[in-house]
DNA sequence: AGCGTAAATTTACAACGTAAAGTATACTCA
DNA sequence: TGAGTATACTTTACGTTGTAAATTTACGCT
């Protein structure tokens, strides 16, 4: 035990406790974890999470912006990864496949109950650069004059309709019918394509 | 104080309870509101209640019964107020304006995290009978030749659509912006109803 | 060696959901 | 009518939670 914690110890500490929280929060809500189950999990004692983190509050904060940085590195490298004639499918795809592959961390980012972001500027930061990966590629085409119109409108008609489909299936509203996100999604962002005259 | 409860009396206690609940989750969330909240805003004691309810989970359950009742009530009679040849667009309206006129119950109906239902048979109840009316327009639609296609698939397309404008809106998802749920649904729906050949 | 201090643990407390025990009232039947 | 009992309700009590405060531990320095 070094007499004081060097920044690089802090992170290893608040990176391993992240880790387990994610977990936790993944498997059973965030109400659901308790502090001592984190800490326990650390092999520490209830108090020492509290040494790192203000309250549970901050990790619940750290997880997220962890969420939307992840969440945005994914859709950057999907942009990397495809041609640029690609632009009008591949952010839905993007999209969906995080959504679908990651449902926990979508529901820490967007799910209805968690408000207090603005005490926490890498939160924000992290959220904003989500934001700006989201309307990437529909920025693009109209760069490219293949769309016209109010690109942010459209970004968020975009957004809206796949937050539509994800939500419906993580809250498990299709479960009544034979129906996924997915198959929902496609025909909705068809429609759009077409409405919105992007070629 | 009667020896026994009639139905009436358990009735009308549960109902002043629900009230109660009702507003209280709204302002505050249910993990933000207490048993021993609810009692005194009752004037009972903290205990009360469980000679009503099995427990707070039940309270919810109730509550969140009401709601989808409600709306299920407020789709029916937009759509009796209308001439069928507005089949198109009314549920949509009738949509957004239930979800918007009352967030909070929208909330308790759709939000991700309330998986216990299946223990409430009258809360799964309500939820068919909601289902059903969102539906409706669109089986009137297809049963005067309006519409052909997959009406199963269609409605849920709809409901998506209009859930994710909703969703981003109740989240505080659009503050950034200067959109809102319904300015983002609206050319939404309208390219759905291109897209899928409604007349 | 031993002291000062940061890190970690232990202890403690108020608030929560709710079980269990206690109290009071109104009905039943003698 | 008046004792007994079932029922509505309250009080008390317990285990769990988040976290503040007090306490202990152990490293780096002289």
């Amino acid at each position: 035990m070094p007499r004081t914690l060097s920044p690089a110890d802090l992170d290893a500490f608040r990176t391993r406790l992240c880790d387990v929280a994610e977990k936790l929060f993944a498997a059973h809500g965030p109400d659901g974890v308790t502090m001592r189950e984190m800490a326990d999990a650390l092999s520490v004692s209830s108090m020492t999470p509290y040494r790192y983190f203000k309250d549970k509050d901050a990790i619940l904060a750290a997880v997220r912006t962890r969420a939307f940085n992840r969440f945005a590195a994914a859709m950057e490298s999907a942009r990397m990864r495809s041609a640029p004639q690609n632009a009008k499918a591949r952010p839905a795809n993007a999209y969906l496949d995080f959504a679908l592959a990651h449902p926990a961390a979508y529901r820490m980012m967007f799910d209805i109950s968690q408000p207090t972001f603005a005490d926490y500027p890498e939160l924000v930061a992290a959220m904003g650069r989500a934001r700006l990966t989201m309307g990437a590629g529909l920025r693009e085409l109209a760069a490219a004059g293949r769309f016209e119109g109010d690109v942010e409108l459209a970004a968020y008609v975009f957004w809206s309709t796949m937050h539509g489909a994800v939500m419906l299936e993580l809250a498990g509203l299709l479960e009544g019918s034979k129906l996924d996100a997915r198959t929902i999604a496609k025909p909705a962002v068809e429609a759009l394509g077409k409405h919105f005259g992007l070629s």
